[in-house]
DNA sequence: GGTAGACCTGCAGAC
DNA sequence: CACTACAGGTCTACC
């Protein structure tokens, strides 16, 4: 029937039940950075210690792991649980420019990434273009990074552990992956996780939005927009609004006429989130991301 | 409570 | 072809 099915072994597949999902559109709209489609148009990438493809056919999703056994890895990061038809009527009802955006951009998900690597790969992403942020990944995960599986002669690592970043010398970062003055920002960060106590970063899904935002602020090199970020595509905080260029020129566009503001203080990053919680609460992350897709694809015009 | 610079690098777009 | 602007921010030093 498909293709996925006659090359190599079998694969599994998962029933969406009704759920949408677009792959194209949860993996290349700049939440994760470490995801590639195949000629044949089967989407790969490392996730934890895994590396995962994936194609979706009719209410399918067809997946195969290296090593074997990933099932419940997919379940989890995809959030295959969650019921995002609902969360769609929801923000569809309160505003009709979302409604159109969620018919365009149908089956668009919030991810559930690694809280470590999605906060290192924020860290790396500022004032940077995502291509240079998935380029740098990519090569600081082939020099740090622990070996996955190797397949086709071609081998697949993990994202670094923060311990391995945190113990390089100074200023190498800078060069590797052309990190620039973000090498430097990296380790300091890395160093920051390892101090803490373990399972800290994870531990942050259990608390609420404000308290999580809060711990990661403290962070010396992480400021609202990273630890937002980090909020809503790693720790279910689908409240949390990133704040970036992009939104707050959109916001202005749409919510806030009299912001005059050309950088975003802090004073300008709350309204811009406040605007948004009034408007679509506790899925406000949601409206960012379908409203962020919208300006990014326009802006790419 | 707000603004300007600095910070690295690569690359698109103006001369 | 040398050159400048700027990209999914954050920190610091100043008003």
């Amino acid at each position: 029937m498909f293709y996925f099915v006659r090359r190599g072994r079998c694969l599994d597949s998962i029933d969406l039940k009704g759920q949408p999902l677009d792959l194209d559109l949860t993996l290349g709209c700049g939440q994760a950075f470490r995801w590639r489609k195949r000629e044949d148009g089967v989407w790969y990438g490392v996730v934890r210690d895994r590396l995962i493809e994936l194609q979706v056919e009719g209410n399918l999703v067809y997946w195969r792991t290296y090593p074997d056994g990933g099932r419940e890895l997919i379940v989890d990061y995809l959030r295959l649980t969650d019921d995002v038809n609902a969360a769609n009527r929801w923000l569809s009802e309160r505003d009709p420019h979302i409604a159109q955006l969620v018919e365009r951009f149908h089956g668009m998900r919030l991810l559930r990434q690694d809280p470590t690597e999605a906060l290192l790969s924020f860290v790396c992403s500022a004032a940077n273009s995502i291509p240079r942020i998935s380029a740098a990944i990519e090569v600081l995960a082939s020099l740090y990074g622990e070996l996955v599986c190797e397949k086709r002669g071609v081998c697949y690592y993990a994202f670094p552990k923060p311990e391995r970043l945190a113990a390089l010398e100074p200023g190498v970062l800078n060069v590797q992956g052309s990190l620039g003055f973000r090498g430097e920002n990296l380790r300091m960060v890395a160093q920051q996780i390892v101090d803490q106590s373990e399972g800290w970063l994870l531990g942050l899904r259990n608390v609420p939005y404000a308290c999580a935002h809060a711990e990661l602020v403290a962070v010396r090199g992480v400021g609202p927009k990273i630890a937002d970020c980090v909020c809503l595509f790693s720790l279910d905080k689908d409240e949390a609004v990133p704040v970036d260029t992009h939104v707050r020129q959109l916001a202005h566009r749409l919510f806030l006429p009299d912001l005059k503001a050309k950088s975003i203080t802090n004073a300008v990053y709350r309204r811009v989130v406040d605007a948004f919680r009034e408007r679509y609460g506790e899925l406000a992350g949601w409206a960012q991301q379908y409203l962020f897709y919208e300006d990014l694809l326009r802006s790419r015009a």
